[in-house]
DNA sequence: CAGCAAAAGCAGTGATCTTTGCTTTAGCCA
DNA sequence: TGGCTAAAGCAAAGATCACTGCTTTTGCTG
């Protein structure tokens, strides 16, 4: 039933429908729309809880590579590679068009933060200089993402740069 | 009649409407909604095309302190100020919602290009060492518009400390 | 002033959405 | 097994939206 429904927003939204309902939503589902009208305040809220889940739900490794630029390289390309992934990019959107008190302390940023958190205290318990885990997100994430949302190009060498230019930063 | 309708489409933004389609847009503007529907594709488009009149249009002077931080750092305050105000923050997601190739060479990135780049060269004439453009663009502005997006706190302090990083990155 | 072309208004139609009261199903516990 | 409750389905009604052919206004030009 909720999988049902999460699976049918993620293939109109990978399918890049223009036209995302409550109504289309049900159909594709196999559920009644007033299911949705009940349990959802409207579209954007379903949109955003379901690019949530898919945003955070993470098979991602970790790089453990025994230097902080490595780590962060190969992160940043990971996660350069999987948000440009068109229906990524989509539900990035959406979160963006969801509403504010939704977005906040979303899961997404968490999960970065964790992340960025893990490396530089390996990095630290090794004795190098790294840059603070807030620099990491301000200078590596938010640069990444906001080329995503405004379509400016996101490749390796971009990558590359931003975590150049963060351990720079490094104390 | 057409400032009849970019006002409408301020007000309505501005005062959070969450219905807006060319109906209402119509009515508050005074005319009929055949006028939208032709002219328009459809209500992102207008939306859009308002936000980027709204957000290019700067009466923002830009600062000349003599001293690229000082520069920088009232110039990150003045767009922190700008961006948080509540209808810049939903023009900057319609922005986001609407069509890619729209947004891409989008005027408000360039004039931020152009604005950073002003400020360097004339900090490089005063013989200091300074960050490249693009560095500002990714260092200083891309964290602003991600916390804006992502509805995390965006102050004085937080403006002051991305100009601190930045201005390490300077050769 | 007359005429012409572009833009705006009008009204009607079909489609889609949204909501609501009621019925039916499904799951749970005594 | 029987009943109770929450969730899902159904159907109908009202609202809104999207579009279109036609008329009216506007503004310009000869």
């Amino acid at each position: 039933m909720l999988t049902a429904i999460y699976t049918a927003v993620g293939e109109l939204v990978g399918e890049g429908a223009d036209r995302i309902s409550f109504p289309v939503i049900a159909e594709r589902a196999g559920v009644n729309p007033t299911t949705l009208y009940r349990r959802w305040d409207d579209v954007n809220a379903l949109l955003e809880e379901v690019a949530v889940a898919a945003l955070t739900r993470d098979g991602e490794s970790l790089p453990d590579t025994g230097s902080l630029e490595q780590d962060l390289t190969q992160w940043a390309n990971i996660i350069a590679r999987d948000i440009t992934r068109p229906e990524r990019v989509r539900y990035l959107r959406a979160m963006v068009s969801a509403r504010v008190d939704i977005v906040s302390g979303c899961p997404v940023t968490e999960t970065r933060r964790e992340q960025a958190s893990k490396m530089v205290h390996r990095a630290r318990e090794r004795g190098e200089a790294t840059p603070t885990v807030p620099q990491i997100l301000d200078h590596v994430i938010a640069p990444l993402y906001h080329h995503v949302v405004f379509a400016l190009p996101v490749d390796h060498e971009y990558a590359r740069r931003l975590v150049h230019d963060v351990l720079t930063m490094a104390r």
